[in-house]
DNA sequence: GTGTCTGCAAAGAATTTGCAAATCA
DNA sequence: TGATTTGCAAATTCTTTGCAGACAC
């Protein structure tokens, strides 16, 4: 659950974005900030559906579009034809699991460190680097619970 | 052009990985093999057609998908709802333009090894790493032409 | 007030599916 | 011959669009 003063900020965001603030859009990206699934248009759309019941999921997919091309969310890339968000703001990297298909968040300065001045010392021709994501393939395994 | 030996490795890898060798079959993976674009499924159906009029869409999206179940080719991993396909089997990492939506392979053992040598230290919890790709964004610049 | 945003429903893409006929092994 | 694969068309799924009324500023 967000806290209220995080609704504050979500508000503030979007009007410095030059968006509205309306109820629909605070709370779609209220969901995408606090999801850790990186929902799909009509994840976000069941999400919110509980709190706000009249929402209409075109709605929900211009707001998608509209925070994105505000830079406020990014879309996931994934290999599947289906569009996921994130609304993570720092560097990260996605785990993809590929026996249950999540998709997993992984920060590590040191990663972002190494591949970064990798950048720095070697120019790739023709091409001007502004970001890069690492997609890192495999399977999750369960620890041990200790019964 | 590929060169006619290309299409016999062709036919034998479909046969060693259990698919039949049709036409249909050698036209679409060759075509993935030989395209830089990394086509859309509307894509090699439209370059095979010429060749291959008779050729029905539903097939070109079964059979991309019966060689992207074999690991013959992989679906490139996009932020966009269209799913492209790559039949390169090393491991190489991709040039996102944002100007122009091109994608473009990058290889490099540096990196490449940089990465792989990340990994093999640095382990992730729960987690098994079998592979990773790194979209790099950006946008391709010219080079001054010599006018 | 005015321009933007929402909801709805219809349209449009992209992809999948079912099945009879054709093809490969 | 028998199992797979193809082509076709219909069905689904995902996403976009247009527009009238509602809302934010």
């Amino acid at each position: 659950m967000l806290t209220p003063d995080i609704y504050t900020q979500i508000r503030e965001s979007l009007s410095a974005h030059g968006l509205k603030v309306t109820p629909q859009r605070v709370a779609i990206y209220g969901d995408v900030l606090q999801s850790i699934e990186h929902p799909t248009a009509e994840q976000v759309f069941a999400n919110i559906s509980t709190t706000h019941p009249g929402i209409s999921l075109g709605t929900v997919y211009k707001t998608l579009d509209s925070l994105s091309e505000k830079g406020l969310i990014k879309k996931v890339k994934t290999g599947a034809g289906i569009q996921r968000f994130d609304a993570r703001h720092e560097n990260h990297h996605h785990l993809f699991c590929q026996k249950t298909q999540k998709i997993i968040d992984y920060t590590d300065p040191e990663l972002e460190q190494l591949i970064a001045s990798y950048f720095q010392k070697k120019k790739i021709q023709n091409f001007e680097v502004s970001g890069f994501e690492l997609n890192i393939n495999g399977e999750q395994i369960k620890t041990q619970p200790n019964n």
